[in-house]
DNA sequence: GGCCGCCCTTGACCTGCATCAATGCGATCG
DNA sequence: CGATCGCATTGATGCAGGTCAAGGGCGGCC
C-alpha cells in the first residue's frame, strides 16, 4: 500500500518527466487519499488548497444548477491530474469533483506545487500547456452546447473518441450512458433516442458500451451541423 | 501614431508590471495592426503564431457552427490581451476573433513571448493566472448554457456586471443587445423578451443600453435557478 | 429637415428536447 | 434460481425558446 508512492506518481504526465530531485522535494508534502464510488472530492466554491493526481479510478468534473441539473466538464482517469487551475486562479474550485468508482489519489498542496513551478520552467510550461488544452476543450464544449443539436454533439463525440483510439472503427464508452448524457448536455432519454437514430441511419452499430463506426463520412457531415 | 508604443503597451495588465528591460527585449519584435469594424483578426483553426494586445477598440472571441449560429466566449476591450493560450496549447486558435469597432492592436509573436516567460517566472505566473481565470469563466458559461434558462442567464449577467461596476445600481451595456444575446447563448428576440419580462416583474429598468437594478434580491434568486 | 439603414422589438408559429411514467434487462446476491 | 437494484429504453406530453415576418425607433448623413 504505502509501498512506493514515487513510482505511482510517475504514472502521471505531470510527474513522469520530473527530475528525481524535484520529485524528492514534493514527495514529503503529498498525501494519499482513498474514496468510495460517488464521493465528493471537492465542491464548487471551496477554497483550493491543492490539487489531485489519480492513481486508480475515475473522476468527473461537473457543474450543477440550483435545480440539480448536472453538466459534466471532463472525465478523468488514472494518471490524470485535476484542480491545478483553481490554485492558480486563486478563487476556489470552479466545479465539483466526484468519483465514478472507487479511487485512490494523491493530494498535492498548493505551496510545493507553486514552488516547483517557480524553480522549474519546463514544469511550468507543462502545466500551462495542459491548462491551455483544457481551455480549447472547454471552448469545444461551449460550441457544442450552444450551436449544435443533440445528434450532432453525439456524432462529434464519437468521432473524437475514434481519433483517440487510433481511428479504429469500434470503440468502448469510457462511462455509462447516463454519465455520457451529462457530458453531452442532454438527458439519458434523449441520448438513447439519438443513439437509436444514428443506428437506424446506418452510421453506427451499438452493442452495450461498444460502438462501431460504420459510416464515418455521414458522421462527419452530421457533426458539422 | 508611431509615437510611443511602449507607453501604450503599459496599458495592458500583461505589460504594466514588466521591468523596463523586459519591455525593451520584446519591443523590437512587436507589430502594430489596425482593423476596421467587423474584421476577422484570426480564425478558428488558424495556426497560432502570436497573440494580441488591444490598444483601442473592442473585440469578440466567438465560435460558430456550420449553420452560422454564433456563440460569443468573451468581449475584450482596450488593455486586454487575447490569443496567448492558443500559443501554449500549440494547436491553432480555438475560436474566431472579430473586431466590434475600429481597433488598434499590437501583435506579439510567440517566440519572444515564450522567451520572456521562461526568463521571468513572475510574468509566467501572471499569464497562468489569467488563463486559469478564463478557465473558470468558461466553466461559468458552460454552467449557464447547459443548466439555466435564458432569464436566469440574463439575471446572472446583470449581477456580474453590477459587481464589476462597484455595486452601483445602474450599468451600461458594453455592447449592443444583439451581441449580448450571442454571449448569453440566445437570440436577439429572446433576449428582448427576457429584458421586458424582468422589467415587468419590477426587477430592473431598461433605457437603451442603460440598465438599473431595482430588486437585486429577486435577481439573485432568479439567477440561482 | 427628411431620407435611409441599422438595431431592436413584437407577434405568431413550430420544433427539439426535457419531463414523466412505465417497462425491459442484465448483473449481483441471498 | 428467483428477487432486487441500477441502468437503459421507449412512449406520451408539454414547454422554452428558436425562427420567420413585420413594424418601430433612432441616429447618421446628405
Amino acid at each position: 500500500m504505502t509501498a512506493s508512492p514515487r513510482n505511482e506518481l510517475r504514472a502521471s504526465p505531470f510527474f513522469r518527466h520530473l527530475p528525481a530531485d524535484a520529485l524528492a522535494r514534493v514527495s514529503p508534502a503529498i498525501q494519499r487519499k482513498s474514496y468510495g464510488r460517488g464521493q465528493l472530492v471537492f465542491q464548487q466554491g471551496e477554497p483550493a488548497g491543492g490539487f489531485f493526481v489519480i492513481l486508480a479510478g475515475k473522476v468527473k468534473l461537473r457543474v450543477c444548477s440550483g435545480t440539480g441539473k448536472e453538466q459534466v466538464l471532463h472525465f478523468f482517469e488514472a494518471g490524470d491530474s485535476f484542480g491545478e487551475a483553481a490554485i492558480l486562479a486563486g478563487e476556489g474550485y470552479p466545479a465539483d469533483a466526484v468519483t465514478l468508482s472507487e479511487s485512490r489519489m494523491v493530494y498535492i498542496p498548493a505551496e510545493p506545487f507553486l514552488d516547483e513551478m517557480r524553480a522549474d520552467p519546463d514544469f511550468a510550461f507543462l502545466v500551462m500547456r495542459s491548462m491551455a488544452r483544457r481551455l480549447t476543450e472547454f471552448a469545444q464544449i461551449i460550441e457544442n452546447l450552444s450551436t449544435r443539436e443533440v445528434r450532432a454533439r453525439l456524432a462529434s463525440y464519437i468521432l473524437s473518441q475514434r481519433r483517440r483510439g487510433g481511428e479504429s472503427p469500434s470503440l468502448r464508452l469510457p462511462v455509462g450512458k447516463g454519465e455520457l448524457a451529462c457530458l453531452l448536455g442532454t438527458t439519458a432519454e434523449s441520448l438513447s433516442r439519438a443513439l437509436r437514430n444514428l443506428s437506424e441511419q446506418g452510421m453506427i452499430r451499438v452493442e452495450g458500451k461498444m460502438i462501431t463506426v460504420i459510416d464515418p463520412d455521414a458522421l462527419i457531415e452530421l457533426a458539422e451541423d
